[in-house]
DNA sequence: CTTTAATTTCAGAAATTTCTGAAACTCGTG
DNA sequence: CACGAGTTTCAGAAATTTCTGAAATTAAAG
């Protein structure tokens, strides 16, 4: 491998992190040697710097392509490969949090809700199915605060996120100041998506 | 493995994500069973239940309580040991979060940390420094995020994830009815963790 | 202090995942 | 339509991770 000191910590935590994070130790070598890099980067010149066989990058570009993490753009008069990363970071969080939405998360949903439909025959399977349940319903609301918050633009977001905590001061104070006005809003904000709650 | 079918179901599955999780397909096991069990279990019992051998699940027991997944609990005049699972789930949904970080995330905030104390010497290496600003800032700003969010108690939570998008109405009424009423809070609520954006 | 039940550790076996080089494929160009 | 630059596929090699059984450790009870 030959990089600059600097870079090269970075590309090599990123591979080791990339264990973690359920990507392979190739893949977040290549994502990260993107991440920093001013120029779209083509397969061959990826396996010049970082060593790996050319087979090996090809693949870890298509599962790049797969995540969304890369963008493939052509040169005029070249007709090689070239990739970069998106710029906008926010762009690179939400494709993040989808793609691993799909994976870790729906199809956990799914089967839920399959082994939820079925009829527990001992008092075991009853007490299981319960337990499914609160575990259903937790899930849902977490997606369903997902998708709304992936809808937010970019700007409004980071607005939020900033706010922090205060945003309940925010939500306790309208909450209050509609109640005295008696004009209903607690009463929407309290029927939304509620959570059954058993224990 | 002889379990009714429901729950073998849903501990296979468990089994299954286990290694999109980062935690391995015994582990997942282990911790599904727990799940749905309505009482403790003891490691022997673990071993009948799913046929592992008993020092694998003695190793998953282990890394479930490093993760702070399962609770150790003794039953009178019985020496062995009995593990459950938190009942309430947001208990869960807590520990997964503030286990992630840690391994998922806070070692990458140090790097980049450490990366960005270093003197870029060219100007690849500057360009470089700069993209891991932007990425230490959003890491950053998601982390303060996270722990103000990981303060609030439970049923302030989902009140706020129900809530979902509208929350974003509910906090541009008050922006707007602050800055009516010329209190300043459009302002302190502006300056507050914003994030630099440099593109 | 010995016995014994329970748990943990650990070295190697088994299984899985990652990586490679060679062959196959794609597609624009002469 | 044959050539060749570039890319992808794939079977097996290499590396890593998971799992096991036997041995070591711990700690309650006699």
């Amino acid at each position: 491998m030959d990089l600059p000191p600097l870079i090269q910590a970075f590309v090599l935590h990123f591979g080791e992190m990339g264990s973690r994070w359920g990507i392979n130790r190739t893949v977040g070598q290549i994502y990260a040697l993107l991440f920093v890099s001013p120029e779209p980067l083509n397969a061959d010149q990826i396996v010049e710097k970082l060593g790996f066989s050319r087979s090996n990058v090809s693949m870890g570009l298509k599962e790049l392509q797969a995540w969304n993490l890369v963008r493939l753009q052509h040169l005029p008069d070249d007709r090689r490969d070239y990739f970069a990363t998106p710029q906008d970071l926010w762009a690179i969080v939400r494709s993040l949090a989808e793609e691993r939405k799909k994976r870790e998360v729906d199809p956990t949903l799914s089967m839920l809700r399959e082994v939820l439909m079925q009829l527990p025959s001992t008092e075991e399977e009853r007490y299981a199915q319960a337990r499914m349940q609160e575990l259903h319903d937790l899930i849902d609301l977490l997606t369903g605060w997902y998708a709304d918050v992936q809808r937010l633009e970019t700007e409004r977001l980071v607005q939020l996120m900033s706010l922090g905590a205060k945003v309940q001061k925010v939500v306790d104070f309208t909450d209050r100041a509609a109640a005295i006005a008696g004009r209903g809003t607690r009463h929407e904000i309290d029927d939304n998506r509620q959570v059954k709650k058993e224990n």
